[in-house]
DNA sequence: CACTCGTGTTACCGCAAGTAACATGCACGT
DNA sequence: ACGTGCATGTTACTTGCGGTAACACGAGTG
């Protein structure tokens, strides 16, 4: 007797869960990641307690909303990551990816990578990194899984894909996020450069004249 | 008339100045980023305003934290990257000194990485990448400095240079951060994987049967 | 018709950032 | 000796946000 019942309503209430969200991405879009409960609440011509009762609290709402478009970059990146190519051309159309991703809307790309999680009350048994962005740890143990399903690295290769899965990540990440701030080369420049690097370019270089290279 | 004066005054309100800056430490290192200026306040036995009058606002104070921790780390860096060996012995010991060095300090490493800057007021004129953490940026910048300096890379090796230093700092930081959460490794396996990934393995790799390879 | 349950509201609490206005100690010029 | 600056410190306040309690309406059901 509940369950057909229950259903319907909840069919409902995900609706305005959903609409509830996306009201929260405009408004998260348009003024950051420090926008108010009181500012969403508005946009989704609603009041607070409301949102409360769908998310539980700030933090809820949030990591619904990061999950959201965490779960469709990571999409756009696996499709990048399956291409028919080889490997150097792979890899550049995933950074690539990436890139034009967080240069298409830096708002979201802000919210999702500095959630600003801290609050009054409650929670603060961290182990350091649980709060860091999880969009990073997931593109970290994404690509991580990649590598060590296609690339032959022989004993100890699952340790070695893990570390190699978030160092690649975070290369990525912090590079776009210097690149998105000042701009200094076109997109492809970078995806080129950042792909040399991994292709060992640092340690085939020769040193400068004048010293032992670094 | 004033000069030698002002000199005097300045001294006894830079001591001052430090001894808040350290109870603020010893509250960060406590309890977070999310220390209260109460409580700062409280630990250096004073009020709050008295904070307010030395560094402005939460923002000002934090920064001047930050700075402190940060030049203090990047000293411990260039000694890493200025001894004298091989270019393959300094990007590890390089590396080890900074993953020792969030690995002593968890709470200061968190704090410098989220500043967790959002307030209620003014300033929201963001540019992408203004907020995060300036500490990479600074170890970025020093580091494509170094690459610039002692590598020959061509044409092109200035911005080479500086997409490297900032792609190897957020590769050494996001993979940091992953290991300090999970440890899945010792110390030193991390650096040796994060230097077989910059020397080029990834690229070297074959491919494990059953296609072509990431 | 009473009953409940989901949806919505107003009005409030607690807390932290930041400020205004008042008090006090100490060096100075005359 | 005495007021005059000036830095240092305080209490008490405002503002704004996260979060909650208590009340109010509308629809389906015995």
């Amino acid at each position: 007797m509940d369950t057909t019942q229950r259903t319907e309503q909840q069919r409902s209430a995900d609706r305005r869960r959903r609409e509830l969200l996306e009201a929260a991405d405009r408004v998260v879009l348009r003024d950051g990641p420090q926008a108010s409960m009181n500012a969403i609440a508005a946009e989704a011509g609603i009041t607070k307690p409301i949102l409360y009762r769908h998310f539980g609290d700030k933090g809820g709402l949030y990591a619904a909303l990061a999950k959201r478009h965490t779960d469709a970059l990571l999409d756009s990146l696996r499709a990048a990551l399956d291409a028919p190519a080889d490997r150097r051309e792979r890899v550049e159309a995933t950074l690539d990816t990436y890139l034009a991703a967080i240069e298409a809307r830096p708002q979201v790309y802000r919210f999702l990578m500095h959630p600003s999680e801290g609050g009054q009350g409650g929670e603060q048994g961290f182990d350091v990194g649980k709060h860091s962005a999880p969009l990073l740890r997931r593109m970290g143990e994404e690509l991580a899984q990649v590598i060590e399903d296609r690339l032959d690295l022989g004993p100890g290769g699952q340790r070695l894909a893990r570390v190699w899965g978030h160092g690649i990540v975070g290369m990525m990440h912090a590079a776009g996020d210097w690149w998105l701030g000042e701009r200094p080369c076109s997109r492809a420049e970078l995806v080129r450069s950042l792909a040399d690097l991994l292709w060992g370019r640092l340690a085939a270089a020769g040193d400068k004249i004048g010293g032992p290279g670094f």
